[in-house]
DNA sequence: CTTCCGGGATGACAAATGTAACATTTTCTC
DNA sequence: GAGAAAATGTTACATTTGTCATCCCGGAAG
């Protein structure tokens, strides 16, 4: 008997899923959470073999939620579930170590995802996977600010990244070619590099 | 009833899979084949729901059957199983559109995955995913040849791509730096690019 | 009104880069 | 070993790039 914990703060959602889990008489829903904290406490209390969890929800989200128990329980099983496949969640969910990311509509693949999960595989809803490699380039979009690059900076850095000229630049941005020069200059400084050629290296190891 | 071919060249391994699948009475074997070859001829026959098939075989190994498949029944669901993970092959079964990739040792998560799949899912084994984010970093080695680019060549666009000047790129390749001038015009002309920065945006955009 | 400041522009300059036309050397092949 | 084909160098030149000191100007602050 497959213990399933579900978390939804939609009420129409998780009395649902309870539902249609629990006409498999091998599934068992021993509680039904409406928000990330209460998946905490819930998780603690039941023990569950697999943790269903929408991914945004108010208050916590599912991916905070999902690392606070992981953190606690390394070999907790979370599925996460999301209405439409919010790509930038994906990434997270991975790195973090769920062990899926399903799609709520597809209903009927619940279940069997969550005896896989059980067996110890990883599971991915629908498109999801077609999707991953893609995202994996992108994933990080770098934090300029930190190292006192502005807004037109970064916008500089982008460009050169797509190999235009100085010249090329200054039209893009309504700049004189003398004015991106120097402004490339102090973008050299704030990031201790050499030419532009390294300023988009610095650009594609940090942003893919 | 879920029809699932099975493809293994070791005749134990196919025969103990059908025994373990049939032993559960929602899952049928139709046929059982022994390679790549065989897997097309016995998938066009039987169009079974899943093909489970074994990745390293003779003759015609898992990967090139799948593709060969894939192309003729671009719906097809193909589970490729593999004895210890063959990193190498996760990526190219993903690229590929395979639905998942399985431990042979977990002969017991095998079934559910099979019906994880046929509800249109993507499953991974064991501790397989945790590998892909590493993985797809190096998966593709760009093959320069095919555009007339030598050896020298290659590699100095890697050096390109490191941030290297003329000098610099010189000395590590023990010629003069005019050579290299001379060098990087012949590459700028073969890739049909303008200045050693859109070399250097070219191999990350192809090599990652 | 003056002052100060930041975004932008200039112009001059040195260095790096790319191109092209020829040398030179090396390496095969016959 | 002669000759041709690569591979490597040299030189000269045009551009592009990066640096720097300086200037211009439209506010905000005083």
């Amino acid at each position: 008997m497959i213990q399933v914990l579900i978390i939804d703060d939609d009420h129409l959602v998780s009395e649902a899923l309870k539902t249609i889990l629990e006409a498999d008489p091998s599934l068992s829903v021993p509680a039904v959470g409406h928000d990330g904290a209460e998946a905490v406490c819930l998780y603690r209390k039941h023990r569950p073999d697999v943790l269903l969890m929408d991914i945004r929800m108010k208050h916590m989200n599912g991916l905070d939620a999902a690392s606070a128990i992981l953190r606690e329980f390394p070999d907790a099983k979370i599925l996460l579930l999301t209405t439409f496949s919010d790509d930038e969640y994906i990434i997270k969910a991975l790195r973090l170590g769920a062990k899926g990311y399903l799609l709520k509509q597809d209903y009927t693949s619940i279940a069997p995802a969550i005896r896989s999960v059980c067996s110890g595989q990883t599971v991915f809803g629908g498109e999801i996977m077609a999707k991953i490699p893609s995202l994996l380039q992108k994933s990080t979009t770098f934090n300029y600010t930190a190292l006192g690059i502005t807004e037109k900076e970064a916008a500089l850095i982008t460009l050169i990244a797509e190999g235009l000229s100085n010249r090329e630049i200054a039209e893009k941005m309504y700049l004189s070619e003398g004015t991106v020069r120097n402004y490339i200059s102090t973008v050299l400084e704030k990031l201790r590099l050499r030419d532009r050629t390294q300023i988009a290296i610095f650009y594609y190891q940090h942003n893919g």
